[in-house]
DNA sequence: ACTTGGTACTTTGTTTGGCATAGTACTAAA
DNA sequence: TTTAGTACTATGCCAAACAAAGTACCAAGT
């Protein structure tokens, strides 16, 4: 196994994480959240994100809105719904308290 | 999902790094190793430890001897090998990374 | 009009790996 | 010699990431 492995293996843990934080800060269509994640070098590919969108959006933490696009067909727009909104904020404390159990691993 | 849900899907992206970190810092058996993970708040089941135990020695990251106890069967003692250790490094920058990456996502 | 290229979403199948469960084997104590 | 505790192994299931192919919509060029 290389790091490349090693990163994919990690981003996979977080990748619910990642996206609902993404939304936090509006809402985005799968290439608006595919490209955050590739600026952060957390890569997604389509067939995950798709999906994974539609897993979360069954979930009842997204909702999303049809948009006519100028330069294709129709969009999804997704948003945080209230309760995703909730998910979010426990997440980011189980992100924090999660790093820091790994982080306590590495000395002694 | 639950948080405690999201916090063993984070786990999973970084159980190697976490068994080579308890590693890294001597040789251990899978008990050892469990009840490590367990006080850094990363329990792991049986079932998961030891195949994943073996497929690192297969990989040639791990080895291991046997050692005979004093209450009950024998136990296999592994330490890093070369290869091991650095891949051990490898990932420890992998990971301070990975966590940049997630963490420059929260805000905008 | 029809084709071509780009974009957006969907569907299907494969693979990986964590986990549950059951099983084997060794030791010590009752 | 049975029982309990510990240590490791083997089997099978399931969720989820990923690859790949497919559908559909739009606009621009011929």
């Amino acid at each position: 196994m290389n790091t490349e492995n090693a990163r994919a293996q990690m981003r996979k843990g977080v990748l619910e994480l990642c996206v609902l934080r993404v939304l936090g800060r509006g809402e985005a269509y799968a290439s608006d959240i595919s490209e955050a994640l590739k600026q952060a070098d957390l890569l997604v590919v389509e067939g995950t994100l798709y999906p994974l969108l539609t897993r979360m959006k069954n979930a009842g933490w997204l909702d999303y809105r049809w948009e006519e696009s100028k330069s294709g067909p129709p969009r999804k727009y997704y948003q945080l719904t209230e309760s995703g909104r909730i998910l979010l904020d426990a997440m980011n404390s189980e992100w924090t308290s999660f790093v820091d159990a790994v982080n306590s691993l590495k000395n002694s």
